[in-house]
DNA sequence: AATCATTGGACAGTGGCGCTATCCAACTAG
DNA sequence: CTAGTTGGATAGCGCCACTGTCCAATGATT
């Protein structure tokens, strides 16, 4: 395939694949000579996730690169590579550390883990991205002056494990180890938006219920 | 309030208070001299929760304004006005109606709701902005190739069935009137990157205990 | 052999958006 | 009287995901 082949069965320009080339989100085809390169299915893919990963995640091109060179190193065992890929996956802007507000967002996370009884990430994960993207939004939210408080997280945190479990299972029937990262890094990302939009529908069914249309 | 202690109050830039002021986020002030006026404590609420929007939930100010002009419609009743503002949240582009993939996900959305029997959001819910929020993700992934079915989406959507309830649980509590349409549009906005980080973290402690640390 | 299109590569330009900076005349506090 | 502030207008900035243009080398077509 070549790249205007590329261009057209992806549904992508060429300007855009050449940029994504440029910024290494996606490898080179092979050679043949100077001017011309074969690309395969493995590049269609990848197209489509980064694609995903930008339109669908808004995901900046950044972490993206960073995102797909995790999916990428063979040199970390696939449960690592899973990991690596998801804790490239910073999201929204860091909390200022010094900030009476980041300290206090940190002890309420601390004390939700605890409660929680989610011993891995309290213990080891204080400094996860994952970790760190909760306490920044708590932080902010403390800061503009919007209470929060363990007892209302609670609820939340119990039904967001209950979604992670169900991520989970779904990664596992997939029987092909090479495409799990990047199959998590869609898992994770990609539903995000379909997870708010569900939430926003039952809102409204609910507030039908108690109040009538 | 001067312009300038309302900036101080809030931290937010004299020059970017005046570009909310421009951008009609802001209410005037009450014009006390040609060249002065006076800033009250809800002005001061107002900054807060506009900051908090673009901030935390990265909504456009174009769409700010329409979110603040549903809040402020005293000529709807307050069920409406809190239906409103978070009518006008459109959050993502929109889908192509046209597109084979929106149809799938059309049938998709509607054999989901029928499945939950969620049947005000099945029957009046096809124009709403959550309806087509959920439809153009689900469009986008089908586009990209990702499969989804109703058996997959239905745990999810069942999760955030019970976070929707306990939205309304927290709203309730609250008895003053005017401000519970705010009030609505934080708690739909302001939380979003907070369930989203819970589920990071919460898939993080899930891969501990499958696969270990 | 002669034409015309395509390729990889480099690089400048674009458009949207949330500010930010500057300037101004009118005013006002000390 | 003077230094500072205000509302108002307008221009510019910084970021970022592209997008458009140009080029020489090469390939495909006739």
């Amino acid at each position: 395939m070549r790249l205007s082949e590329l261009s057209e069965h992806s549904g992508v320009s060429t300007a855009t694949i050449k940029y994504y080339l440029r910024e290494q989100l996606l490898p080179q085809g092979r050679r043949i000579t100077a001017t011309r390169s074969e690309y395969d299915a493995s590049h269609l893919r990848r197209l489509r996730l980064i694609r995903a990963l930008i339109q669908v995640g808004k995901v900046p091109v950044a972490t993206v690169r960073e995102v797909l060179a995790a999916v990428d190193d063979e040199s970390l065992g696939r449960t690592n590579r899973l990991g690596a890929a998801l804790w490239a996956l910073p999201r929204g802007p860091e909390a200022d550390p010094d900030a009476p507000a980041t300290q206090a967002a940190g002890k309420l996370v601390e004390e939700l883990l605890t409660e929680l009884g989610w011993d891995f990430a309290r213990t080891n994960g204080a400094l996860s991205p994952a970790y760190r993207s909760l306490v920044a939004p708590l932080a902010r939210l403390l800061e503009l002056g919007y209470p929060v408080t363990v007892a209302e997280l609670l609820p939340y945190a119990r039904q967001m494990a209950s979604v992670a479990g169900h991520d989970f299972d779904a990664l596992e029937k997939l029987p092909d180890d090479a495409e799990r990262a990047e199959t998590a890094v869609s898992a994770a990302i990609l539903r995000e938006p379909v997870l708010l939009a569900l939430r926003r529908v039952a809102q409204e069914e609910e507030s039908a219920r108690r109040y009538g249309v």
